[in-house]
DNA sequence: ATCGTTTTGTAATGGATGATACAAAATAAA
DNA sequence: TTTATTTTGTATCATCCATTACAAAACGAT
């Protein structure tokens, strides 16, 4: 059944996420995912199922790609007080700057629409939420283990912490204010999440 | 022009301010929108001129209504700490109960996803992320005159900080998150906004 | 080169969408 | 009560939507 095999499924893919994440679920039309995508509908129906599919396909690869780069940014840093600004850093550059054109977060700000209305999205928000919540107090507790932070740490907490901030940084950036407010009292902010 | 003048134009509003916030504009029809505000589509037309422009009235509304009752909170009381509690407690409580059923901020959540897409919801957005900033800002600065607060508090700076916080926790809401869990942290929170 | 298969493009399907024309009903005026 | 006017409900419009049937083209095997 016609699954074409001259095309780069993940830059497909990827085209549909810039869609989504620009326009929203309802507000893509088959049009405009194929015509970014560079195929035919046959062709996505083919390959992706439907466009349901497709969508839960682009919230997937995207948390495991552009949505979590601030999670890597924040993991690869060895200091914790530079991983903490690299954290932010990451997810003002990614949502105010990215390639695609698309602004802020496409969890944050168009998943979190289609919540309880497309199936599946309600548990997919809900993983990336706690998922990244986790993964930023890994990180604490690992650092203080090697004795980097006290030992009554809250590492959850200072993890919730993180990323709610991140979600105010990620609205300001979908409605295109200046990201350098924010970047005034960053100083402030790591402070504040590594504190006693 | 057939006006309808035997029903309540501000309930109607208020019915599609809820399905405009359940579903996203372009996920809200104009079925969902006539059967939830009670009348034909003909009136709907009559009285708000059409789907766009309804959907400007509602952020409109809900921006001197519901979006800023955390802000009336933050105002009405008079200790500053416990100003602070009030604004973070109504949030949750406006996020995760509103009597409509709709999770979250339809700011946050759901005009976010309509930046830049739908004409006019660019600078309603703005205006309803900065006006907040300055709200905040200017009952910081207010306690800074009568002595409640230190000269070199930094108003702005902190007004943002508890904006950016709020997106955090109406996201979660908006996912059904256990809100138990942001009230947690919630008094290291406070300590942080009126820090120094 | 020919045939069978796979990939691509066109075109059409039924259904839903936003927007109105128009008639029925209700109200107000005389 | 009769008439003029306004409000409501029905029914329809063209359009766009997601989806798919089908034909054309490209490819690979023999």
């Amino acid at each position: 059944m016609g699954r074409p095999r001259n095309f780069n499924r993940d830059e497909a893919l990827q085209a549909a996420i810039n869609v989504f994440w620009k326009k929203g679920y309802d507000g893509a039309s088959m049009k405009d995912l194929t015509s970014a995508m560079g195929i035919n509908s046959p062709s996505l129906y083919a390959v992706f199922g439907d466009k349901h599919q497709l969508y839960l396909e682009a919230i997937d690869r995207y948390s495991n790609d552009d949505g979590c780069a601030p999670l890597v940014a924040f993991e690869s840093e060895s200091d914790i007080e530079k991983a903490v600004i690299a954290f932010m850093r990451s997810t003002i550059d990614y949502a105010s700057n990215h390639e695609s054109g698309s602004k802020g977060c496409f969890l944050g700000n168009c998943v979190s629409t289609s919540v309880g209305e497309v199936e599946g999205t309600t548990e997919r928000l809900q993983d990336a939420i706690t998922g990244a919540d986790e993964r930023l107090a890994a990180r604490f507790e690992k650092e203080k283990e090697q004795g980097n932070l006290p030992a009554d740490f809250p590492s959850l907490e200072r993890a919730r912490l993180m990323f709610d901030l991140r979600q105010g940084q990620v609205l300001r950036a979908r409605a295109e204010l200046d990201q350098d407010t924010t970047e005034a009292g960053l100083a402030f902010r790591v402070k504040m999440i590594l504190a006693i």
